[in-house]
DNA sequence: TTTTGTTTAGGGGGTTTCCCCTATCCCTTT
DNA sequence: AAAGGGATAGGGGAAACCCCCTAAACAAAA
């Protein structure tokens, strides 16, 4: 078996030279080619063809998380470990999103560097020891602290982040006010508020009150074939609640383990696709006044590494095209919803 | 004088073929190449150094808005003309704000796509005239339609998007409660809302109500020497009122036709980049508990063709680098910032 | 079967919000 | 000097909001 190709990218020599040192002693790697700058790395990339790419982000002519998205979408084989001085959350998280293999902080000891280029070039993951606590408490947000909330109460808040009063909320909702009245007394001693206002506030700092975590999502029994342990998130925009929770239901029976959230228009859909950057995004072609098509461009414009699936009561062949081209993996017919395709579906993520 | 070398890029060898016909009269230029995905583009651009890239940016192996900004970045010399079949306004906004030189619409006339390419190539910009209509109502938004607010208005505004009662804003200002409530009555006739909920909606929704517009920033008769006559979008985050309202109003001197956001802590300031766009930000380094070394990393990743520039009252060389590196185009201290280094700075911007 | 939890609904009461007035002070413009 | 417009502040009243209580229907769980 054959050494793999390792390419080194970072614009001190110095570090270089570390890093080259670090990994010699190792036998099933040797390092093909060193870069100091973005133009250098996208050439030497193309014609080295390597295994993997060590590089640390910070570079002249390198624009970090979108340079890194376009070189995963060139090359997917390529095993890409980030070396960086930042351990800023968003930083990580944007490069993770987009990818990368591996994450390893230059603060850390070169014993972990090697075992990191190890782990990654036998196709598993790593991210320094330092990184991990923080992440967690981003991807596995829903269980843990935040406060789980019912349905109504979710149908409430939501209707409620649109701005509207207790006697409109009751009519949409055919209750009466004072039925609100004690959702919302309630909802507020949950989120730890006092009023509508900050409640709304409570919402767009933490989207993830308005998630389901799977379980709850399917009140019966889960199916019998149930996908992956690994944690999915899932985004449904559907202009219709009833074919949301539907759906919902769908995939909480096949993936209790999954996270899903719920978007009935396109601004929503945007606003919780850029927070919770969900790994699937299941979306009516048909959405009012708005269409899917477009809603798709804007969830992969600002969150590239979702798959998106289209989905349709009218299959039509323009639309089926236009869906593609816009960076839908799929399009499908609503009747072929069924949860046999889901589980399939979701599959294909977590592998 | 030679002819300019153009790459043409799109995956249908079709329409390629109908642009290089469209093209070929033109005797200032010569198609070098033809390629008909992202992998093709990026080794042709590496190898060919062409002068210009007319893309149809849906494409195989090819993650539009994000590539595009990495190929500006490794290639600012480029001129890139977007051909494309779609007209979405965040579409296109995404593209240009990465830095495209045209944006030419397939449904157009060929006669018009001569124009675009040779326009493009001695240096300006075109868009098509479909697209015109759509981007000016982005662009200058904030003169027209919008209700202009007061400066109290606009700070209680503020205060009420952070979910404060009457009670809590009147303390804050130093006001009775009474002058809230009037305020606030006259604020929701001017948005036309019935209630606060509505109002920070509204403000969500539309994030130029909280903008200043240059003149009304500075009270004072505007200096003599006033920057260029294009739009400029400008965003100030401070964590002290009283200095970001000095720097606006000298902004608002030497640039008139400016439009000022301000920020006071990095969550606003993320919130108001990826809806406004802005040409230009200015960070302060200390932002009580946050920093602006973050501010600007986050900054640059969901905005990169944003200039930011960090000011600092205590200049500190470590600081100096890390902001530098974290995509910052310069570190200034407070005591340089007159309005004549404002002035370059703005300058530099619309050149 | 009992228990627990969710949803529904009402009474009552205190507080806040919202809107209509008027009125003063101050600054700028005419 | 006079006329505006903005900011300040108050009175008063109708409506909405928030909270505490009880209580019944219903379903899932123990």
């Amino acid at each position: 078996m054959s050494k793999a190709r390792v390419l080194l990218a970072d614009d001190h020599a110095l570090v270089r030279a570390g890093i080259r040192n670090a990994l010699e002693e190792l036998a099933d790697l040797e390092i093909v080619g060193e870069v100091a700058d973005g133009l250098e790395l996208m050439s030497a990339l193309e014609q080295m063809q390597p295994d993997c790419l060590l590089i640390d982000v910070a570079m002249p002519d390198f624009e970090p998380v979108s340079a890194i998205h376009q070189i995963r979408t060139s090359y997917p084989e390529l095993k890409i470990l980030v070396v960086s001085a930042y351990d800023d959350d968003v930083y990580v998280q944007g490069l993770l999103g987009v990818g990368v293999d591996g994450y390893h902080l230059k603060d850390q000891p070169l014993s972990d560097m090697q075992l990191a280029v190890q782990r990654v070039l036998s196709g598993g993951r790593w991210i320094s020891g330092r990184l991990v606590d923080k992440l967690v408490s981003y991807a596995s947000t829903p269980p843990p602290a935040l406060p789980s909330l019912t349905t109504r109460q979710r149908d409430i808040l939501h209707l409620l982040q649109q701005g509207l009063d207790n006697q409109t909320i009751a009519q949409r909702l055919g209750l009466s006010v004072k039925t609100i009245e004690n959702h919302l007394t309630r909802l507020y001693r949950l989120l730890n508020v006092q009023s509508r206002l900050e409640a709304v506030n409570y919402v767009m700092n933490h989207p993830n009150v308005l998630a389901v975590s799977g379980q709850k999502a399917a009140q019966a029994p889960t199916a019998k074939k149930t996908a992956a342990y690994e944690l999915v998130t899932v985004l449904v925009v559907d202009d219709s609640a009833r074919y949301r929770r539907q759906l919902s239901r769908m995939i909480g029976k096949i993936c209790p383990q999954a996270t899903i959230y719920e978007a009935e228009s396109i601004g929503e859909a945007i606003h919780l696709a850029e927070s919770v950057v969900p790994q699937l995004v299941l979306v009516d072609v048909i959405l009012g006044e708005e269409d899917g098509i477009r809603c798709t461009r804007r969830i992969k414009a600002l969150s590239p590494k979702s798959r998106v699936i289209l989905i349709s009561a009218y299959p039509d062949r323009e639309f089926h095209r236009l869906g593609l081209e816009a960076g839908a993996v799929a399009f499908l017919d609503k009747k072929d919803l069924e949860t046999s395709t889901l589980l399939h579906i979701i599959d294909d993520i977590t592998a």
